[in-house]
DNA sequence: TTGACATTGGACAGCTCTGTCTGATTTACT
DNA sequence: AGTAAATCAGACAGAGCTGTCCAATGTCAA
């Protein structure tokens, strides 16, 4: 019978006591930031900043890849859940996408500086395996909106995202440059994005 | 009087003979290619891609951070005569910005492969320093295009200039990935961008 | 409270990279 | 053909990083 454990729901949840818990989670937020920033920073880097002794990562991840697997696995969960939190699948198109955009553009910003760094780990076909989750989010939204002649459709849905992505990616690129305000970013991708994007705005 | 040398038109010319030049372009478009790949290619693949005994590359270059600015200034001068041969002051400014993407959109998306390699080796304003050759091509037909009422004046040069890098890169990635011919990209890359930076286009 | 779990701090070998130097050899200019 | 320049091949020290280990200490859970 497949009982051994008490209680297995995730695909290996691992009895952990509570600080351990916790230190991953500390772990995982900090390789975020760190490696966002600065995709190679170091194993040393990256536990100062959690607030943990170096070995103790390798407790709890074997190797620096397995670290930033996770790493990337987490960040993709946090703009997944933005996105499925917006609700692509309600309203207009054009409206939904705006929603989608506003609700998630600054994660999906992060969730691209972490794209940049496993460029060259990874192969071009593993990688985009692992984005999956999030692009799966926007491709209905796209598909429904060029049925509905909101929507370009003389460029592939392909295309569409790939344009969003990169003038989302922009737009956090600007003001992490501080050339342009966070506000102003937003609307101006927003803005952008929609003439892009959309049939004749008029 | 200033006349030391036989002959001093560049800044450094450095007298050298022609296998030591014909090393330097080697080095130069290795770490061309290599940097953009990977940027943190070592000194030694950089070498082995030119042909060339990693010694050899410090005979030229002191240091690696020497060589990066080298390959930097090499990169930005490519990406510059080309868009000059395509002569963005003349004619229509949609027509224009057309001619010079089409004639530079390549070279734009190696270029700004070079910038991701810099941005944490130089501070933000040094990056932008260096990278003006390539916006100053760009800015005045901008600027001219929204005078003349064929561009969106309700966004800045700026940000406009950031939309074009963003695409044109998107295109690129998209090529180089497999999922899109070359001249499809092309295509879509055009008329994306003259969607995203043309007034209404009706 | 007690025992198992978890973290600490430090030390360690192994690896790769940079930058320097050498002597020997090949190549370009005159 | 002769000389100076340039490259080669390989060695070297110094530095940083990864991954492993350990003994001591701290912390959770039953």
């Amino acid at each position: 019978m497949p009982k051994p454990t008490t209680a297995a729901d995730p695909s290996v949840p691992k009895r952990r006591r509570a600080d351990a818990e916790r230190s991953v989670a500390a772990i995982l937020e900090a390789g975020l930031e760190a490696l966002a920033s600065d995709p190679d920073s170091s194993m040393s880097a990256i536990a100062r900043r959690a607030g943990v002794v170096r070995a103790t990562i390798y407790v709890h991840f074997p190797t620096r890849t397995a670290l930033l697997d996770a790493v990337m696995e987490h960040a993709v969960g946090l703009v997944v859940e933005a996105m499925r939190g917006a609700e692509p699948q309600r309203g207009e198109p054009v409206e939904a996408l705006e929603r989608v955009l506003r609700a998630t553009w600054r994660q999906l910003a992060y969730f691209h500086a972490l794209l940049a760094m496993n460029i060259d780990r990874l192969s071009a076909e593993e990688l985009r395996r692992r984005h999956v989750p999030v692009l799966d989010q926007l491709e209905p939204l796209i598909e429904r909106g060029q049925r509905q002649g909101a929507f370009r459709g003389d460029l592939s849905v392909a295309w569409h995202l790939a344009v969003i992505r990169a003038i989302v990616h922009a737009a956090s690129t600007e003001v992490q440059g501080g050339r342009i305000s966070d506000s102003e970013a937003e609307a101006a991708m927003m803005s952008t994005t929609m003439a892009a994007i959309s049939k004749h705005p008029a």
